[in-house]
DNA sequence: AAATCAACCGACCTTTCGGTCAGTGTAACA
DNA sequence: TGTTACACTGACCGAAAGGTCGGTTGATTT
């Protein structure tokens, strides 16, 4: 009456864990009851705690599992591009493709800087968000180390702009399309490209063309 | 034995709004109780239900005192500086102080976004966010129709760019504090400072001058 | 065949939540 | 003085939460 105890070993904690990534990024921590996610999962509450020993351990093996997929992946897009300012629009093209094949774990992320504030935000930088970080100022401060931009810009502050407007362009969607004025809520991808033309100009050290 | 029914008109309710306005902001909606909020206010539970239906009424109440506040607030910044560069740094400047003034309350309404989505948007727009970014926006199109920035960009985007760099400061505060390369966040105004050097030079239309 | 062990479950526990209710004290007015 | 109106309360309720427990199953080991 059983499968086969488990069939692939680590299967039922797997699923467990996906049933629980996409309850959590849906409706929040909170929201989110363990018999919820026992029967989503397809198991039992109790068995949960087979695994593991609380909710918010549940929690944390989540955010792992997201901070690790987002980390590989954007791994990719490095050293790609011959100059700095490719790389850097290579970077932002991939991150915000990222955030959109995964809108509910850009949220996830989101509300937990926001409910657990620093002890929380520990977690996810040492999941590997900080190497992403670093890995795009790098990418800026070789780009001022060789001339192409401007010397006098903190490299983290520039990456911190390129993230944020990636960001936030998820996080206020909602609120963005309540405006009249907004049209590029559904054109991410316009929405992308003029951001980091405007913050490649922005931090540029050639003097560059004037369009029309 | 007691002070005087209730000392001023709207006194009880106003203490109400206060205390929940502060528990909110400082732990979510969810994790705060009608009974804390009750103590907390110096009253009783069952009080708060006399002047609020639910805790959903007591959070819109919440809501929409702090919208009032924050756009009274910054409606004033506008119409000054003689230029549209000089107008959008006002602007950015004043945005950034209302929320370093506030930091509670920034939390409170991007939790609301990112918990409720949509139905809450709206009301947060209703209660004046979408006259707020409509000025600044045109701002940035009063720039554009006299010849300071480029005509090729959309106003609203340079907008959201500049709201976006603010909003995700506070946001992402206590993570990029673990980023060892990033020394900013301690200092939101060179932060602020920059992003709008940044950004203005990425839109300008006359050819700038290289620093150094 | 006996023992072991991990996976798994139903039932149950305690706590806490949002919300209700019957009633009290006081000011204002008749 | 009686009555109405209202701010306000303590005690209570049902529901649902996180978490525990005793036990069953079935594959593996000896």
């Amino acid at each position: 009456m059983k499968k086969s105890a488990e069939e692939i070993t680590g299967e039922g904690r797997r699923k467990i864990v996906l049933a629980a990534e996409r309850l959590f990024a849906d409706h929040g921590f909170d929201a989110v009851s363990m018999h919820a996610i026992a029967t989503s999962a397809g198991t039992s509450k109790a068995n949960i705690y087979h695994y593991f020993s609380s909710k918010d351990a549940l929690y944390l093996a989540v955010l792992h599992r997201a901070a690790a997929a987002l980390r590989s992946r954007l791994q990719e897009a490095r050293q790609q591009g011959s100059t700095a300012a490719e790389a850097l629009r290579l970077f932002a093209v991939s991150h915000l493709q990222h955030l959109l094949d995964r809108p509910r774990l850009v949220q996830l992320f989101l509300r937990e800087l926001l409910e657990k504030g620093e002890p929380r935000a520990r977690d996810l930088a040492d999941a590997g968000l900080a190497e992403l970080f670093t890995a795009l100022a790098e990418i800026v401060r070789d780009g001022q180390e060789n001339g192409e931009f401007r010397p006098d810009l903190d490299p983290a502050l520039v990456a911190t702009i390129l993230v944020s407007a990636n960001i936030n362009f998820f996080q206020a969607r909602d609120l963005l399309r309540q405006y009249p004025i907004v049209h590029f809520v559904d054109d991410p991808e316009g929405y992308d490209h003029a951001v980091v033309d405007i913050v490649l100009r922005g931090i540029s050290r050639t003097v560059q063309e004037n369009p029309s």
